[in-house]
DNA sequence: CTTTTTAGTAAAGCTAACTTTACATTTGAT
DNA sequence: ATCAAATGTAAAGTTAGCTTTACTAAAAAG
């Protein structure tokens, strides 16, 4: 899966940190699925998506090797 | 998380068992998220509102206690 | 009423999501 | 050039998502 976090977070101007303790988890989880280490649940890309004012498909993209 | 699967299925008239073969999973792990035991992947949380050509947040809503 | 399809549930096992702690590197500000 | 903030990464541990197999119950079709 792809995501659209790094830019969403430079329009909005906020940190992995800032993010993060705006949808409750660690900054680490923010960082990990930035990079692409790992998905996130549903509820936490709802939490994200929902952050930023956009549909969860706005940030995050299905790939063909899903 | 609630979700509007058991709707969803029923305009498109499909069964648990075919919405699973279209996305990829299996059945159980269909009816497991449609009665709430848990909650899927982002991934799989896409690729199922894209089976039904919604937007995720058409067919999964967060809760409070999310 | 009998058969078939669909739905619900459970247990055991595996992998991936997420946590905490901790440290290294990069970037930005002064 | 220095200091602080932000980012990247890692290891170890816990929990949740998903699988397979299997059985039961409900609903639909005949």
């Amino acid at each position: 899966m792809k995501n659209r976090l790094k830019v969403a977070r430079a329009e909005h101007n906020i940190s992995q940190a800032e993010l993060a303790e705006k949808v409750g988890v660690s900054r680490q989880t923010i960082n990990s699925i930035e990079v692409g280490r790992y998905t996130p649940s549903a509820v936490l890309a709802l939490k994200i998506a929902r952050a930023f004012g956009k549909m969860a498909e706005e940030i995050f993209q299905l790939e063909d090797s899903d």
